[in-house]
RNA sequence: GCGCGGGUAGCUUAGUCGGUUGGAGCACCCGGCUGAUAACCGGGAGGUCGCAGGUUCGAGUCCUGCCUCGCGCACCA
């Protein structure tokens, strides 16, 4: 404990910086973790950024929660460690690279060299990471940064080798063959969360092609909106069950747009569902039949020369399918092997042939079609259009009317890639996969048993998600990234390798058998090109090479939580003891990026989940709540806010704007007012005390006095204090932040400050040591103490600097208030004992009874107001008496209520009726069940009752029926409400049936005492600003003149008040005007003019 | 299209089990108060509670449909 030394003036950024230096020479972060040293751990997880960009208000935001639960954990006495982190490989950072080098293909990439690429790469990475730096520890995000974990060290990249490892040793790893979404600008394919993060709703050309049979006239049609893909047809499926239809054109279509067409009597086949949506002629059916009745039938190719056959025995068939539906097209699906997942499926079922039309660059191969070849398939639709269209269509063998039916605009989303915004392939493609359909069960359990907040976006969006999981795509065709460590032979012979020592002697193993390999040393650099160069030698004495693929970037960040240990190779311990991590947290749109890959690789790894709690927020929208994007330009810089209203505001506008995973609508005006409200008001209760503490010398030890010594008004902030507390704590345990830090904002502004601070001004003036004054100073210094302590996770500055001078260290030193269940023996993060917690906490004393008449008073306070508006009576101007009719003894308040209302005496009224009658209200609850349709028209006649009093007596004698209803006592609430005539107000206490209603009344009659004392009290007030204005100290004196006009008399106790209150020195009150002096000021009140003169 | 979450005063938002009179804050207007801070107090104005139906004696609250915003999924042919 300290003597507190006065606040001064506040200067919220200046104090902030000014702590930020304390805090870095004394070491504060780490102190805060060492002093909790024996503490149960708490283990948080950072999730990493990318320092190849610049960082935004969201960011802070996410921030903002990490650093709030790691701090308040720390409070509560548990270890929190916090290890910083950098995601620095992938797409992202290779992108950046190309764009500033001009290096926009996988060619021009290998051109410049790949070894300086990814050089380039490498430093690219860091490019804002001073910009984060300066930002994490603005904000006072307390993380680790000096030791972080780095996705591109060797050590790390070791960790995510040997998880690979794990995986290919259980079967879980895979080389295969799919239809991935592929973009020919970057040149790799996506995984599906990639592949989420770019769908865009374009508008394209879908056409309705005729594929003629070759044994019969009739074509069938069928529909694709991906024009470029025609070429690769081999098969037509069909639904099995699904009615088709075989019509005839009867006469010409009017009105037809655009191209294709079709003549009068050729027939065409479709599913029978459609023939409306699709056809655009007049036709009759000639034939009905199932789906089942088409299969085998052959038809022309398209194109005749862009496939070769091959043995394939069922290319340019129709072919059975069960997924066929008749929601769109014509329920025929062309099908092109290597252009869709469910084609190549049913390619690689039934023997298509599979071949590529298009190349790995997006343009179509040489022999397709000569208008076609070498041209980017994207930019071919019209050429296809156009050669279908002809006579006899692309294949010369069709109708007259050619190969297109029909060409329609087809608005719909489409996946483009996240980095170029280039619309993707779906391609057929070389792939390395995680067998996670195979370990569905297992993400499934695990993540039930995680603790999700929200909890409907662990049930919901991510269990979703895991319900429909897919094999995850890992490899990409990319050079900056973690390399797949798998080595392959021509004849399929593969290897995985987990570590760099198996590396060694792997490469020694095949240099021995005659290979030339590079060295590979302890710290080889495990990056391409390097990697690459090494041979390795196949079991049966094979050459075998490096899987030229790297790592889809999510794996690194999924390795984590024992990749930044570099688990297995080292920190065994540190890890065993830190897995599953208790706490993590993220934006939701990581739910599909980090929150899924941490829990794939614990699962595939260690057969365990990552984490045990997840906090997922919400999107940051800007004021107009539009998400806030680099595109957009719509980025809120936090150091406009920094540098305006601190970080303590920005932080606590960001928690109390919403809930933690609601969106939040960025307001910068809202930070403004969280300033103004929150801290200048809290500095100002502090300054209020600090500034007398320091004057009086006052010591929160020998001073102390027993709260049962202390007044009501003590007593009621520390029950505020502790209740609001209690409040506050459950909130955080519930992750309700937002409502905890609402209501402690409104105990600051309203009970401390707004009544508590107020109503105690005048007992810190004495300057002689009283046993009132040293209460609320006691009292002031346990409700601000514990107020910081409550802020401190949340917004550290500005408490810390109270703190430190009310108590003497670092608020981030002290005890959660509520109790420190992390320092109990044997707690764990998810279990200690309550009570013994419980007996570790520092409340003051709760006091309900007290709160609730405080409640009472106040509101009395705020009426006695309302009286004198209605009433047209100053509040200067005292009444006599005053009654407080009805309601509970409080007594003890009646000096504090005479005060605010300016009411000599206050008393208690027992005769209801001198002030008050009766209105009887209706009770719908207990009415309606029995008057059902009445019930509207009973409740008119008890409301309208003209004589309410004898009505209650009729109930009350159980002789009162209306509409054959035998009203009750339980039907009617009795409100009590003043007579009119009277300067009164009732108001209602509680809800329902513990509600009662308690009246004020005011006695409007005016005495010369009351007039005189009202003079009295305008003239000090005017005399009061006066002093103000110039700026006269506390303690100085003043010489006063006061002429009065049309006055009452001014008695002289009033004289002697005004001279006292004002510190006169000398007084002189004359009667009359004084309306040529210049020097002199004056005012008006009810008829009353005043001159005074202050020297 | 499917799923999730929203839509309440000019703005930001609270609203419990359905209960008859929907609360706050900011901004605005009037008044009061102040050795009390970017303050405080009283009053005023400002609401078709997204729209339309339905259930009910009674709907911001429950049900259905629709509109709209955000997010996610899936779009395949």
């Amino acid at each position: 404990m300290a003597k507190p030394k006065p606040a001064g003036e506040l200067d919220a950024v200046a104090l902030e910086t000014a702590l930020l230096n304390t805090w870095s020479k004394e070491n504060a972060f780490q102190n805060s973790i060492e002093s909790r040293r024996g503490g149960a751990p708490f283990i948080f997880l950072e999730g990493p950024p990318t320092a190849n960009g610049k960082p935004g208000i969201h960011h802070v935001v996410a921030r903002a929660y990490k650093d709030l639960v790691c701090r308040w954990k720390t409070m509560e006495g548990f270890l929190v460690e916090r290890k910083g982190g950098w995601d620095t490989h992938g797409l992202p950072v290779e992108i950046e690279v190309q764009k500033r080098m001009d290096l926009m293909s996988n060619e021009a990439i290998e051109e410049y060299g790949m070894e300086n690429f990814n050089q380039a790469c490498r430093e690219s990475v860091w490019t804002y990471e001073s910009a984060w730096r300066e930002m994490t520890e603005r904000m006072a995000y307390w993380v680790d940064l000096d030791n972080p974990y780095v996705t591109l060290h060797n050590d790390y990249v070791e960790s995510c080798w040997w998880a690979l490892k794990q995986m290919f040793d259980k079967g879980l790893l895979y080389r295969g063959h799919k239809v991935l979404p592929y973009c020919p600008q970057t040149g790799t394919s996506y995984s599906s969360h990639e592949v989420a993060l770019g769908y865009k709703e374009v508008e394209e050309p879908s056409v309705y092609v005729k594929f003629k049979l070759t044994d019969d006239d009739s074509s069938i049609l069928a529909w694709t909106t991906t024009p470029w893909t025609l070429p690769g047809n081999v098969g037509l499926a069909v639904g099995p069950e699904v009615t088709y239809v075989k019509v005839k054109v009867t006469e010409a279509a009017a009105n037809w747009s655009g191209a294709g067409g079709a003549g009068v009597g050729e027939t065409m086949i479709l599913a029978k569902d459609l023939m409306k949506e699709v056809l655009r002629h007049n036709v009759e059916i000639v034939e009905e039949f199932p789906g089942s009745d088409l299969v085998g039938r052959s038809y022309e190719p398209l194109f005749p020369d862009a496939v070769p056959r091959g043995d394939s025995k069922t290319a340019w068939t129709v072919l059975s399918a069960d997924w066929v539906t008749t929601t769109d097209g014509t329920g025929v699906v062309h099908t092109a092997v290597m252009y869709g997942e469910d084609d190549y499926n049913l390619g690689m079922e039934v023997g298509l042939p599979a071949f590529h039309t298009v190349g790995m660059d997006g343009a179509f191969v040489e022999g397709i079609h000569k208008e076609l070849d070498g041209r980017y398939v994207k930019e071919c639709d019209e050429t296809i259009i156009e050669l279908l269209s002809a006579p006899n269509g692309s294949n010369g063998k069709g109708p007259e009317s050619g190969l297109l039916y029909r060409e329609k605009a087809y608005l719909h989303d489409y996946p483009h890639c996240w980095r170029t915004d280039h619309p993707l392939l779906y391609y057929a493609m070389d792939s390395w996969f995680v067998r996670m359909t195979a370990v569905k069960e297992k993400l499934l359990e695990f993540n039930d048993g995680v603790e999700w907040a929200p909890d409907w976006v662990g049930e919901g969006r991510f269990g979703e998600w895991l319900r429909n999981v897919k094999d995850w795509a890992i490899s990409r065709e990319r050079y900056w990234g973690t390399p797949l460590p798998v080595w392959r032979s021509e004849d399929g012979q593969m290897k995985c390798i987990g570590s760099i020592e198996e590396l060694q002697a792997e490469v020694a193993r095949a240099n021995a058998a005659g290979f030339d390999n590079p060295d590979c040393p302890d710290d080889v650099d495990l990056h391409r090109p390097i990697v690459d160069g090494f041979t390795l030698l196949s079991d049966d004495g094979k050459p075998m090479k490096r899987e030229p693929f790297v790592m889809d970037c999510w794996f690194d960040s999924g390795c984590a939580p024992f990749a930044q240990w570099h688990h297995p190779f080292d920190g065994g311990e540190t890890f065993d003891s830190s897995f599953p991590v208790d706490y993590i947290c993220e934006g939701v749109d990581q739910t599909r990026g980090w929150f899924y890959t941490l829990l794939a690789v614990s699962t595939t790894v260690f057969d365990s989940p990552a984490y045990k709690r997840c906090l997922s927020l919400g999107l940051i929208l800007d004021a107009e709540g539009k998400k806030m994007s680099k595109s957009r330009g719509n980025i809120v810089d936090p150091w406009d806010h920094f540098n305006r209203e601190g970080a303590d505001a920005t932080r606590w506008y960001m928690v109390t704007a919403g809930a933690p995973w609601s969106p939040l609508k960025f307001d910068p005006n809202g930070v403004r007012e969280t300033y103004a409200k929150m801290f200048l008001t809290l500095w100002n209760i502090y300054k209020f005390h600090a500034d007398y503490a320091a004057l009086d010398g006052f010591d929160p030890e020998t001073n102390h006095l027993e709260v049962s010594e202390r007044t009501p008004l003590d007593r009621w902030i520390l029950s505020r204090l502790a209740t609001v507390a209690t409040n506050y704590h459950e909130g955080f345990t519930n992750w309700d932040y937002h409502k905890a830090c609402r209501e402690l904002e409104e105990f600051v502004v309203n009970d401390l400050s707004n009544w508590y601070v107020r109503r105690s001004r005048r007992r810190l003036w004495d300057e002689a040591e009283n046993t009132d004054k040293l209460a609320c100073q006691n009292t002031l210094h346990e409700v601000l103490t514990t107020v910081c302590q409550l802020i401190a996770p949340v917004s550290p500055f500005m408490v810390d600097v109270i703190y430190r001078n009310l108590a003497g260290e670092s608020v981030h030193q002290a005890s959660w208030p509520l109790g420190t269940p992390g320092s109990l023996e044997g707690a764990t993060a998810d279990s200690w004992d309550e009570d013994a917690a419980k007996a570790t906490a520092t409340l003051p004393p709760q006091d309900l009874a007290l709160e609730e008449s405080m409640a009472l008073v106040r509101e009395l306070a705020e009426t006695g107001r309302r009286i004198r508006v209605d009433a047209s009576r100053r509040q200067r101007l005292p009444c006599g008496d005053g009654w407080i009719v009805s309601g509970p003894d409080l007594a003890e308040f009646h000096g504090i209520l005479a005060e605010e209302l300016n009411v000599e005496n206050i008393s208690i009224e027992t005769d209801l009726d001198r002030f008050q009658q009766i209105e009887l209200a209706p009770n719908f609850r207990a009415l309606a069940p029995r008057a059902r349709g009445d019930v509207n028209s009973i409740a008119a006649e008890i409301r309208n009752a003209e004589n309410p009093a004898a009505m209650l007596e009729q109930i009350k004698s159980g002789s009162l029926e209306i509409m054959g209803i035998k009203i009750e006592e339980t039907d009617v609430e009795v409100k009590r409400v003043e007579k009119s005539g009277f300067a009164a107000s009732t108001i209602q206490v509680g809800q329902g049936d513990d509600a009662y209603h308690v009246s004020l009344v005011l006695d409007m009659n005016d005495t010369p005492e009351l007039l005189s004392k009202g003079l009295a009290r305008d003239i000090t007030r005017r005399i009061q600003a006066k002093r103000k204005d110039l700026n006269l100290d506390i303690e100085a004196t003043i010489e006063l003149q006061v002429w009065m006009e049309n006055a009452p008399e001014l008695f002289q106790a009033d004289q002697d008040w005004i001279i006292s209150e004002t510190r006169a020195s000398s007084a002189i009150f004359h009667t009359g005007d004084n309306s040529t002096s210049a020097t002199a000021e004056s005012f008006e009140v009810d008829g009353t003019k005043i001159y005074f003169i202050v020297s």
